[in-house]
DNA sequence: CGCGGAATGGGTCGCTAGGCCCACGGCAGC
DNA sequence: GCTGCCGTGGGCCTAGCGACCCATTCCGCG
């Protein structure tokens, strides 16, 4: 799950661009500010691994976030993409960069290769089409689909509720210790850290609806 | 949330009434079992707080179940009631007694009531009233209609996946310490045991879809 | 045959979660 | 005006969670 604050002042880009991140699994915005001094302001509160914001905004603009955020990385977007407003992103401390105009699938896999650490379309817009091909496919089922079958399991009893690990153990007749392996893994995965997201997780891919 | 195990060979009649019951929102049938030895062999690896079981059945009938089971208590369920058969089964120390014939709110009605200590139904049809009165009503969102709006509001995190205390708090302007006084008292209303089955209860009550 | 992943375990350590006491101001209802 | 509930806090304590090491067995894949 990849946590996304956005700043533009475009409401209705913003609040579109919102809408269609939050319907692939593993995106979601977790907030929407007006300027860079907005968002710098409320980031704090709400804690992201990426953010997306305009260069040109009213009120403290994509500079102003570039410089105020250390630890999370930044995607600049503009209103035109020119390879001079890249190379500006890039020298700013950008970690990618894309247009307005370009199709949510480029959205999402800039969004998933900046969260990986890769920094996305600042030279040109050529020259990224491997880093699109690999963050393109986790589309659906981000982690999920390298879920073994016994982390499924798992997840499966966490999303009913069983979230005590002596429960669980005692379910899946194996020791606790093994069961805490597991939910490494499965956190690691599914990129949350406690069961509490893990089994919201579990929930919305559909893993508490097997059988039974 | 009120986990309930079935113990009855009429497949039918128990996979109908587990689908009912899973449509109410405080009750969740985690197993069924086809003769009370199956139930005694399976109840341990799937803990529950209300045991249902039919008098009559092949391969182990009701009293195997209630005289195995020691810690939960057991509703007897039979074809045809008789006061004769409801002293029965409070002698063997049943819990509760109820009719296949009974409407489902009776049903629920007495499975609350035995989830909370109480013994339904044991003497006669009658003189249940008060009970039936009292467990009827969280038919629907069982301590949920009492939640208190700040209760929601950290619920309606927890579902979205802000499992942590700190980031609540700072989400909410309020200490840690008053974010842990608030789920200790959304625990108690909604019968779970830690904020992973409130989130989970939270998402099924519906919190999470409020506003944003 | 060797490599790697899956599943099973072990240990330690620090921090947090949850249980259980309590307090106080505000506000509504009676 | 008193009482009860809500929201806000405090302290304390134990058990459990999650992070980080590690080992072993088995099995499939190349």
């Amino acid at each position: 799950m990849i946590r996304v604050w956005i700043a533009d002042d475009h409401t209705l880009f913003a609040q579109g661009l919102s809408r269609a991140l939050d319907n692939l699994p593993d995106i979601r915005v977790v907030g929407i500010a007006a300027s860079g001094s907005e968002l710098l302001e409320q980031i704090g509160s709400q804690p992201a691994e990426v953010v997306i914001t305009d260069l040109e905004m009213p009120g403290g603009g994509g500079s102003a976030v570039l410089e105020g955020i250390e630890d999370t990385p930044v995607i600049v977007v503009t209103m035109h993409a020119s390879d001079e407003q890249r190379k500006a992103a890039a020298r700013a401390g950008a970690a990618g960069f894309f247009s307005k105009s370009a199709p949510l699938t480029t959205i999402a896999a800039a969004i998933r290769a900046v969260a990986a650490g890769e920094r996305f379309d600042l030279e040109s817009e050529e020259g990224n089409e491997e880093l699109l091909e690999r963050y393109s496919k986790p589309q659906l089922d981000p982690g999920a689909a390298s879920l073994t079958e016994r982390e499924k399991e798992i997840l499966k009893y966490l999303a009913k509720g069983v979230s005590a690990t002596d429960e669980l153990a005692e379910l899946l007749f194996i020791s606790q210790k093994t069961v805490k392996n597991h939910l490494a893994s499965i956190f690691q995965k599914l990129a949350v850290s406690d069961r509490t997201q893990a089994a919201i997780e579990a929930i919305r891919l559909g893993l508490a609806d097997d059988d039974e």
